[in-house]
Order: structure tokens, then C-alpha cells, then sequence
DNA sequence: CTAGAAGCTAGAGTCGGGTCTAGATCAAGA
DNA sequence: TCTTGATCTAGACCCGACTCTAGCTTCTAG
């Protein structure tokens, strides 16, 4: 039922340099144990600790964020509202991010739209050519005729 | 019609320093012109350009991946398939990244709701007890019921 | 004329999140 | 026994994207 850092560095996808990393950043849930001979022990609910972990990574989530709130759930009970308020100031940055994301892809679509267009009709050499405006996006910066912001 | 470094930082957004930085990885459109004196002179195109650039930076794009892309605007016409793939390349990591996002946003708040449920029925205490169960996610690594992945 | 603001360059520093190295120890198999 | 491979620690290094500093010049208002 003990692990290896090397056997968890395998199901987790993260490194052993990670785990250890992590480690001393004290992200882990419990402290990790060690054999007798100094090497690291770790067990099932560590990988699944590390799988949360990585999700809220993967949200951009911060390795300080992550630590506090590890910290508070090691403080035992009492301390759910905090929790829950990281929890949920995580989750409006996310949705935040996400629709920066789609902000961004908008215009990047009306470009490639725009890209499109001009190849199939064949007039790609016209295209580039600065004065010629191709670039105001749906709700973009531009306001009038004459750029070039183009590219 | 010509613009300070000190303009352009305020109605860009970026930082003057941001900017000479900007020029020396290559990322204008057209080269930076400079006065008699040394100073650089920009125009409404460049901040037209900068709006670009910026959005494409929110999303994510690399200043490297922008240079790839002015580079093979500044050789003019004929490259415009390489252009479109550049963009498109983009756009699928933006997309990606937004259904990580999305994905991490689910387990966050399947986590925010068991924590206003057991919150709201006073059962708090009982939460963070471990080998008491509350966190499989919707689709998420855990298996059966005896796991702490929880916090 | 002078102070202070703004600009210039080259290069150093910062920050987050790891990654890698050196040098030592330890365990297992041929 | 000897080698191979996994592990350990402390600490150096990396990368991207800036940010800031030092030391100097140049412009502008009073």
C-alpha cells in the first residue's frame, strides 16, 4: 500500500523534483512520511490529493493559493467559510479568464474570417497591403477606415 | 500625428519599458523610427497594432509565437497560408485551454457545493473528517468511498 | 539659466513554477 | 562483489515576460 516517490511521480504526471518541490512548498494535505531509511512514503490519498491539486493548477490556480487553502483545511473545522470564499474567488477568476479567452478568440475568428475570404477569392496580394482595411473586429479598438493595423 | 513613447505607454496600456522591450524582440510591425534626437516616434497604427498584440497576449499567444507572426507579415505577400495556420494553431490552443478551464470549473463547484450543502445543514464538522467521503467529482479520479482526497 | 520631467542604452533583477546537478546513500540482482 | 538504478539533500539554474537601475542626454516651463 506504500508508495514510492517514484511510483507516484508516474500516476501522478508530476516529477519526483515536483513531489519534492511541492512538498517543501507545504502543499501536501498530511505530511509525508518517511521510511526509516529517510525515503519518502507516500499512499493513495496522496495521488488523489495530488489529482485535485493538479486540477486547480490547471485553472491557473496559484501554488500560494493552493497552499492556504491546504493550510486551513489542516487547521481542522471551523474555517469552511474560508475555504469556500478562496473556493469561490478561484472560481470567478476562472470564469473571468475564460471570457478574456473568448474575447480573444472572437477577434482572432474575425481575422482568420477575414484571411479566408481573401485567399479564396484570390486576392491575398491585395490584402496586406497597408491603407487597405481589413481589420476592424466585431467590438475591436479600430474606429474608421483608414488603418493598418492590419497583418 | 507623432506620438511619445510616453503617449503610446499611456494609451496602450503598457509600460515605456514594455515597449522598448516590445522592439527589441521584434514584435512592431514596422521598425520604430526615431527622431534627430534619438527619441522614437510612433504613430496611431502602431497603437493600433499594440491593441492587436495585447489581445493576442491575453489569450495566451507567446511573444514569441507574435514575432513568428509580424515576421511573416513584414515579407509581405505570399506567406498567407502560413499566416492563417499561425492563427489557427492559436486559436485551437485557446480553445483547449478554455474546456480545461471549464473542466477545473466543474470540480470547483461540485467542491463549492458540498460545502455550502453540509455548511447549510450544520454538518461541518462531520466534512472534514477523513475517511468520510464528499469528493468524487462528477467525473473525477476518485473511485470508491473510502478516500480523504477531500480538504 | 535652471529644475524637473522625459528619453536613451545596456544590462541586472524579479517572479512563478518548476528542473537539474552534485555528491552521497541505499537496495536488489547477476 | 559489483553494478545499476532509485533515492536523498542543498542549492544552482531556467524560462518567459517583464521591470528596474545607473548614468547620461534632452526638452520644457518658469
Amino acid at each position: 500500500m506504500d508508495l514510492s516517490i517514484g511510483e507516484v511521480a508516474r500516476r501522478s504526471g508530476l516529477s519526483v523534483h515536483a513531489l519534492r518541490f511541492y512538498e517543501r512548498e507545504g502543499l501536501f494535505a498530511n505530511p509525508v512520511r518517511r521510511l526509516s531509511n529517510g525515503r519518502r512514503v507516500y499512499h493513495e490519498e496522496d495521488l488523489e490529493w495530488l489529482a485535485v491539486c493538479t486540477k486547480l493548477r490547471s485553472s491557473g490556480m496559484s501554488l500560494e493559493a493552493i497552499r492556504q487553502y491546504v493550510e486551513l483545511a489542516r487547521q481542522g473545522p471551523g474555517n469552511e467559510h474560508e475555504r469556500l470564499a478562496l473556493l469561490r474567488r478561484h472560481e470567478k477568476d476562472v470564469e473571468a479568464r475564460i471570457q478574456e479567452l473568448n474575447e480573444a478568440l472572437n477577434v482572432m475568428r474575425y481575422k482568420v474570417g477575414i484571411y479566408e475570404d481573401h485567399l479564396a477569392r484570390g486576392e491575398a496580394d491585395q490584402l496586406w497591403n497597408p491603407s487597405h482595411s481589413d481589420t476592424a473586429p466585431p467590438a475591436g479598438p479600430e474606429r474608421d477606415r483608414r488603418s493598418s493595423g492590419s497583418a
